[in-house]
DNA sequence: ACCTGAACACCGTTCAAGT
DNA sequence: ACCTGAACACCGTTCAAGT
């Protein structure tokens, strides 16, 4: 939020300069409060002046997008399609991490930008380097979903705790009243009945316990040389690499 | 997109006609086309007379949540928790399918309805039902996601293939030429050498794919009495309903 | 080549008033 | 109790102009 100093000489705006200060800007007053005025007001420049450099808003969140994809690294060398294709995963989502607004806007994207094909196709590609054939790469990219991307829908957003113990209580009992089982898990994996609410829940811990349930599930498809329905037409149901 | 005739005596809004109204106007014109005014002007009244039944719009969205929310079927009984559960989730998947916008509008929302935690403390009962362990049953909760409205993310949004054939070749052998990786599992499992572009793909198919790995994971896990990290400091590995 | 200013057609929502 | 009308503080974006 450094404001300009009015009649200050600055450096001309250009493409890359907006992106990074709207994505700057989005990290720091939110993706809801970000709109072409108020980066413009961040620039110290007229709305107007933004067009010049991106054809509109939506051309604007691609490039946002596009900056965070550029910040998850290059795949490792040297490993199994598994560790590779993981630490990939991850890196991805520490990137998404820092900008808590990222997931939001890739979701909302109604169509891929070249960075994200190209992030894509490698992810692909790893898969296809692993052994995977074509045929299990496509089933597997899409079971993935948007966990190649390091983040997943949470399923019981919003609700922090209240910061008042005797508030938290009273808010867990009416939640166990109406919904008991919500209620234990929300306990956590402890499940401790002498502590009222349990210590929340470590999304880290979530996020790699599906990926790992999903890799695992995706080897095993592969060693078995899993082939889909259409396929099966073919009479050998021997593996392959497609 | 009824109007009203000017100065007809219509019955008396009431919040269930207002979100009825909003669900059929955003299944006609689409999310992103449904304002205040726009559902007003469709009930043939004053922006402002909806404030009577609503608080403000983002309560009209989770209103119009609850109603998708509301179409998913009832548990089936006499069945292991797996069928139960996969056939609920299916029963989800129809639901948000008559209303492209929902699952949109779902993620979007910053804290679940109580309708909406009517149904998750549902889903988590199947699960306690089937024998499954508190711990297991919250990770396996994440490990869905989203998919347990029957929905994931599009990783390829968009780009629907051109109609014309020449077109659609022309467009293939650019993906080919950046993207050899998505233009192959683009060309679907088939991996026809002779056609250039595959038959697109089964969203059904790829949905039910991800949820039986994700399923059949869980019961092994659950089989084999897994328990998470923490629990671990307890020596005994055996399997229980915790 | 790059930025500006005024204007347009929208939003969600307030307030005070009408019946 | 329910609906209205005018207004406010915002949006993204156009157009025609400035330097």
């Amino acid at each position: 939020m450094v404001q300009q100093v009015a009649g200050a000489r600055r450096a001309p705006l250009n493409r890359d300069r907006v992106l990074r200060a709207a994505v700057a800007l989005a990290d720091d007053i939110g993706i809801e409060s970000l709109s072409m005025r108020s980066l413009a007001q961040e620039l110290g420049v007229v709305p107007m002046a933004l067009y010049k450099h991106v054809a509109n808003k939506e051309e604007l969140l691609d490039g946002m997008v596009d900056v965070v994809v550029g910040e998850i690294d290059p795949p490792v060398g040297g490993t199994d399609w598994k560790t590779a294709i993981r630490q990939r995963i991850l890196s991805a989502r520490r990137a998404l991490l820092r900008h808590p607004w990222a997931s939001r806007v890739i979701e909302s994207r109604p169509r891929p930008t070249l960075v994200v094909l190209d992030y894509l196709n490698s992810v692909v590609g790893m898969f296809r380097a692993g052994g995977f054939s074509v045929d299990l790469t496509h089933h597997v990219m899409h079971a993935l979903g948007s966990r190649v991307w390091g983040f997943t829908q949470e399923l019981f957003p919003g609700s922090p705790l209240p910061a008042d113990p005797e508030a938290q209580a009273a808010a867990f009992r009416e939640l166990a009243g109406r919904y008991p089982h919500i209620a234990e898990i929300a306990m956590g994996p402890a499940h401790d009945e002498g502590s009222v609410v349990g210590q929340g829940c470590d999304d880290q811990f979530e996020f790699e316990f599906a990926l790992d349930l999903l890799l695992d599930g995706f080897e095993k498809l592969h060693q078995q040389g899993w082939r889909s329905a259409l396929m099966r037409v073919r009479p050998s149901p021997a593996g392959g690499t497609g």
